[in-house]
DNA sequence: TCATTTCGTAAGCCATGGCTTACGTATAGC
DNA sequence: GCTATACGTAAGCCATGGCTTACGAAATGA
């Protein structure tokens, strides 16, 4: 569940499509497929590297299963660059600092 | 200068590594390859991808080249997140009121 | 001018991974 | 039980890209 995984993850244009297509709310997977470039295998092989990345969760509706966004994710990787953000500013400010003297 | 980029580029392992190096502050080349378990050139290649990318910018020193951050391109990455975020707890808000109903 | 330092670039190797087709599996309906 | 639906998985192909070594270029110092 590391964000290393999540950059990976998201890295790939097509993955990320799919991971963009849930913003709007849960889907199945051939409703993501459908209007993709790709075939419906490799948006189930997408979405697999998704959940393992703890992107997404996945929940079975009859003989469907809907994926849906993991927020608690999205919000590893919110906090990752919020903190990356914070140090470099610090690192700026510092570096000021330093040309004053 | 598209967000597409800056995910590709913090994909790979080593570049992000080099990337999170440059948070401490600005250094050369040499400095952010020492230590590290790849070729000066394999460092040489990934800041070329994170300034491509616009995550980091370059500047002359003498013999020297100094890298880092590009500030711009990490807010960039931080509005993402904060955007997918927003639509994300709008997207469940929504499907809560659905089931409401 | 000549040597040294620091770095980028070219060429090539090889593993990674994204995609396809083919097939197996579980649920729902009759 | 049989069929259809929706999906995951296996096998294989092939482009992408990360790494190395070798080399070239620009700035500094003597």
């Amino acid at each position: 569940m590391a964000y290393e995984m999540k950059f990976e993850a998201l890295a790939a244009p097509t993955r990320r499509a799919v991971y963009e297509k849930l913003r709007a709310g849960p889907a199945s997977v051939g409703a993501l497929a459908e209007g993709m470039p790709v075939s419906r295998p490799a948006v189930s092989q997408h979405l697999k590297v998704l959940k393992d990345a703890g992107l997404v969760s996945e929940t079975r509706q009859g003989v469907k299963r809907i994926y849906a966004l993991d927020r608690g994710g999205l919000e590893e990787l919110r906090d990752y660059f919020d903190r990356f953000w914070t140090d470099a500013l610090d690192a700026y400010q510092r570096s000021l600092e330093k040309s004053d003297a």
